[in-house]
DNA sequence: CTGTTAGCGCATTCAA
DNA sequence: TTGAATGCGCTAACAG
């Protein structure tokens, strides 16, 4: 009951099947050119008698398109990323378009692989969250588009190439959230999820460097979280930024360690969820509470986020706008249209619950 | 600079900047038959120097084989599925393979949709969490096995057709959730996330029909709360399980229901990560605390239930290893291998932490 | 070991 | 309006 495999029923059985041509049968299947009416209900008579069912890849084949369109991303399993998929595929499914899934894990070679898989697929076009951060290692990104295939990058950028990109506006998110935390009160507020650095910079222009070459995302909000605090002109500590692998285990690691310090921050800010709940069980190890002993604003809202204790204030990104705003450029590229590069901006939105009280000291 | 679109370079052109036949050019790059050493170098310099590609399209039409695997799951933003593809890909990636995924937002119609997507585009074999709930309505996944096509089915089975599948044991699991609540001593626990019905049955065997009737995976984890009940001789209340449209809202009302009933549950058993998030609002906007007035399991763990306050004892399921396990298994059909029809049962784990705990009235 | 010859299933001229 | 002939780029016998 297995693989009998047979070939399945092409055009031409059809064609006989109905007693007309090749070419006959194939223009009411395909859909095109012309075919009388007693012939055309003949023909789809025959076709659904054997079960035909056109076979895309000969259509490709003469056609040129493949009605698919490629998606790289740094991990399908990341809730980010399942929703900026779901956008892009929802959006183009509707089009017609489907959607082949790469994931890279953030990794460059992983990314090149993907993009040559595409490429080898003849996908119609590429939605891509590069790792790439520098138009030096975004030479297969070129490559693609010196194909003639049209790219659109999400999520990120990827700085000094001129792309179609669609993101949000990451640096002014971070800095307004900062910013949120200093109007409660806190002058001490600590950078969960900093840059992946084997050890902590003293000065503050390396930081900046650091922001400016790292993943576009990461960088700006390192840079907005910056803007915040010069707005209002407190000074920054490279103690409380953390460093390191960007992973759960480090965030709770450096949370604790920062939670340690004479100096103690009353407020975290966490770039991304596993940055929460790592700075969220420092916090609790330290015997403290979330909101009374220190606030919390934090990157990527979820139904969890609500049900905390406190409510926890986070930023929600539309994940899939993002996606779905990605494969509209990107159909309107395949379509002929836009030349010109564009770089959308998409809106995030500061949920304020909870988890932002003023700092211990400034009540009593 | 834009759609250039400039043919990309063949096989041909390859032989022709080499100064070889088609043919020796196509064993060279396809990587078969016998080619000389030198040829070997001439060919592979002369492709990499026009930028040569292998049109996949091309090597599919001539061979049968896509080397790519369809998909079809209820929601790729769902993190549950979002683990699950990320297994699949990531297996069926190091074997070459690519993975087309299509969401059906559990609509039989859609999902009826995506297998004719899939079988257009000629996919090796196809993995399947369907929202079929009896062979009836399973006749595209039979059409697509009739065609030849390997198919396996994850997470969830159709009953009664005869099928490859990799599952859990959501009855055994959900079975053993409940003992422990009960162990704790409950005697009231509340079931949220329920039968899809719009009344509420008032029999027993009522919700054993529709249990039976159900998606496998809820149908079973209601029919493991069941004997859980049945093994400690503990009675049945319709009143303690929600019926009712599957999402947030109605979790929490249905909760927030049974919570203000004269003999209200002392815990709460939620099949779904929305289940547990909705329930867990109610809990709140009760005045009650988890763990100390109402204990709580929940399927499906992740790290946010291990920094809520408090920590909450979740069923976790492995889904990465439930994606891996399917495509492993449906390599090996592709591949002619297993004949025979084999469905592949998964460990879950309970994961014990702080939310259960003894009903207040046996404290005091 | 290498080159020639046929298809794979469809879309697409071009005649009829 | 319909059908016969070509070609898409590659693999797969086949003969040289």
């Amino acid at each position: 009951m297995t693989n009998e495999r047979a070939a399945p029923p092409t055009i031409s059985e059809v064609a006989a099947e109905a007693g007309v041509g090749r070419s006959t049968a194939a223009r009411t299947l395909g859909g095109y050119g012309y075919v009388s009416p007693e012939v055309r209900e003949r023909v789809l008579a025959a076709a659904e008698r054997i079960g035909y069912r056109t076979n895309a890849l000969a259509r490709s084949m003469s056609t040129g398109v493949t009605h698919t369109i490629g998606v790289i991303v740094a991990d399908i399993a990341n809730p980010f990323f399942g929703g900026v998929v779901r956008g892009i595929s929802d959006a183009s499914r509707t089009r017609g378009f489907d959607t082949l899934v790469l994931s890279t894990y953030e990794k460059l070679a992983e990314e090149i692989a993907a993009t040559d898989v595409l490429i080898d697929k003849r996908v119609d076009g590429m939605i891509i969250a590069s790792a790439a951060l520098d138009p030096a290692s975004a030479d297969h990104i070129l490559q693609a588009r010196s194909r003639g295939i049209p790219v659109i990058l999400v999520d990120r950028v990827v700085r000094g190439l001129h792309l179609d990109a669609v993101v949000i506006d990451n640096r002014t998110a971070s800095r307004e959230a900062v910013a949120r935390l200093i109007a409660a009160g806190h002058r001490r507020v600590g950078f969960v999820w900093g840059p992946p650095l084997a050890e902590r910079p003293s000065r503050r222009r390396d930081f900046i460097d650091v922001a400016a070459r790292n993943l576009s995302t990461d960088g700006e909000r390192l840079q907005g979280y910056l803007d915040a605090l010069d707005d209002e002109g407190i000074a920054f500590d490279p103690e409380l930024v953390m460093v390191g692998p960007k992973d759960e285990e480090r965030a709770e690691a450096e949370a604790t360690r920062m939670l340690g310090l004479a100096d103690a921050p009353t407020a975290m800010f966490c770039t991304e969820t596993d940055a929460v709940t790592g700075t969220l069980r420092a916090i609790r190890a330290a015997g403290l509470h979330v909101g009374s002993d220190v606030s919390l604003i934090g990157f990527d809202d979820s139904s969890w986020a609500a049900v905390m204790e406190p409510p926890l204030t986070m930023i929600e990104q539309p994940m899939l706008a993002l996606g779905e705003r990605a494969a509209e450029a990107l159909l309107e590229m395949i379509d002929g249209g836009a030349d010109s590069v564009r770089v959308h901006t998409l809106e995030t939105r500061l949920i304020e619950r909870a988890s932002v009280q003023p700092p211990p000291a400034a009540r009593a």
